[in-house]
DNA sequence: GGATTGACGTCTG
DNA sequence: GCAGACGCCAATC
């Protein structure tokens, strides 16, 4: 532990404001194997570490782990905060929000 | 050391 | 299109 980890926090800070990424998006970019690499690597943030976790969504482009933002900011709040709008828990637009890591990194 | 869980994804029915 | 099952790797119980 402590490498896997280290490409995800990157390229989770490598997304764009106003732009937001998938699971497996970034599993398959890191050729982890498993999506759930990516949730726990996120999980082990505990909420703060300067990682903006709240731009990584699930492929349904909801916010499943909205619950371990914390209730202040909210990761609905955050990410309308970026201009993302926010329906249902779920990314409005979501196919236009997306950012592709293989694609757009740059 | 085996079994369970976890911010998920893909396939099949 | 929705629901259930399997897979996948790592950490925790």
């Amino acid at each position: 532990m402590r490498h896997y980890q280290e490409e995800v926090y990157d390229l989770v800070k490598s997304i764009p404001k106003g732009r937001v990424s998938t699971y497996g998006a970034i599993s398959n970019f890191l050729s982890l194997g498993s999506a759930r690499m990516v949730g726990w690597a996120l999980n082990q943030l505990k909420g703060s570490h300067g990682i903006p976790a709240h731009r990584v969504v699930n492929s349904k482009g909801e916010l499943s782990g909205s619950l371990y933002f914390g209730v202040d900011p909210g990761m609905k709040g955050l990410l309308e905060k970026e201009k993302i709008e926010i329906k249902d828990n779920k990314i409005v637009n979501f196919k236009e929000k997306f950012w592709d890591p293989s694609i757009e990194i740059q």
